[in-house]
DNA sequence: GAATTATGTCAGTACTATTGACGTAATTTC
DNA sequence: GAAATTACGTCAATAGTACTGACATAATTC
């Protein structure tokens, strides 16, 4: 194990750097970053025997109170059966309610009780601050790049997600559509 | 289930937005951003069967092929048995190559073959093209400013890490440090 | 009334990660 | 040179998150 197998390739040992034109800068600075805005909100997860997978949920459904189980599915990009351990646990737990959909009964509309809404606001905080940290120097205009080249890495057809939280607006509650 | 049980808390129908100065905007748009970021070269790596822990490692190989497990566990902060089974199928599939450590021969350097350096670039590649449709219309300064950004939310004591590659350079070649 | 839709649930599986324990070989320390 | 440490590998057990497929129920639509 300490050579290699006599058929296997030879060792390259020069790095790959922009081959092709490729990124590999954005790419690895893309890696590092989100490992680490994640690492944040991991440790208040674990005291409470969360996992990210909780971290999103109610992350979303704070964002957009009142969002069905499909809806939720459709933005998380998860299936159900993955959702639905998740989602018992946070209700079990009183940070999620359901509320049977006025229009049509079939639906879950989810909505976070104060305990859940201290608990989004408990993860995000560390998370906020790492991004003002970030950008400390920045005027508005930066600010305003990064979140363009933000927006732009998503895929198209999905960036209608994005903007059913109007910007600065908070009441909206997310009622017709 | 569809009515709240007594005890629980009542639903709150307001979004989360901007409370305590919490910037949502970003922290939602880093999530969207990063999951379709990843999702390119996921769909590559399940033609392997692979998935995105080997991905991870080939990365790292080819940008800084030498480098030793050690070294490869703390860039990633996996522990070595998550890494174990990972690098083992890329070392059977003739993707990476150990070498014996020269100076000590306890360590294993870690090389790509020509397929694990074509298998990284292929990889790179979707992503690599997305980034740059998402600055498409910018340039040098948004992209300095986008690169200051990300490397701001790494946490400072693991910075070191992103710079070990110079930024155009190709041929360091990680030897001596 | 029949088909479809929204949701929930059961069963089985896969991938990535963890902790803890133990073994081996090489290096360092005394 | 013996002892301690280091680098790596491996075995075992467990957890969290995801998947596919199948089936059930209630509500809505046709």
């Amino acid at each position: 194990m300490t050579d290699p197998s006599p058929a296997a390739g030879k060792p390259i040992r020069t790095a790959i750097a922009n081959e092709d034109g490729i990124d590999f800068a954005i790419i690895e600075l893309f890696f590092f970053a989100y490992r680490d805005f994640t690492s944040d909100p991991d440790q208040i997860l674990a005291e409470y025997g969360f996992g990210r997978a909780h971290h999103r949920v109610l992350h979303f459904v704070n964002r957009r109170p009142g969002l069905t189980v499909a809806e939720l599915l459709d933005v998380l990009k998860i299936t159900k059966q993955s959702l639905a351990r998740v989602l018992k646990q946070l209700i079990d737990t009183d940070h999620i309610v359901q509320v049977q959909g006025p229009r049509d009964r079939r639906q879950r509309e989810l909505y976070p009780t104060a305990k859940g809404r201290a608990l989004a606001l408990a993860l995000a905080r560390p998370q906020s601050r790492r991004i003002r940290a970030a950008l400390e120097d920045s005027g508005a205009a930066e600010r305003a790049t990064i979140e363009r080249f933000l927006e732009a890495m998503v895929n198209p057809e999905l960036r209608a997600q994005i903007d059913i939280v109007p910007a600065q607006t908070s009441g909206k509650n997310h009622g017709d559509h």
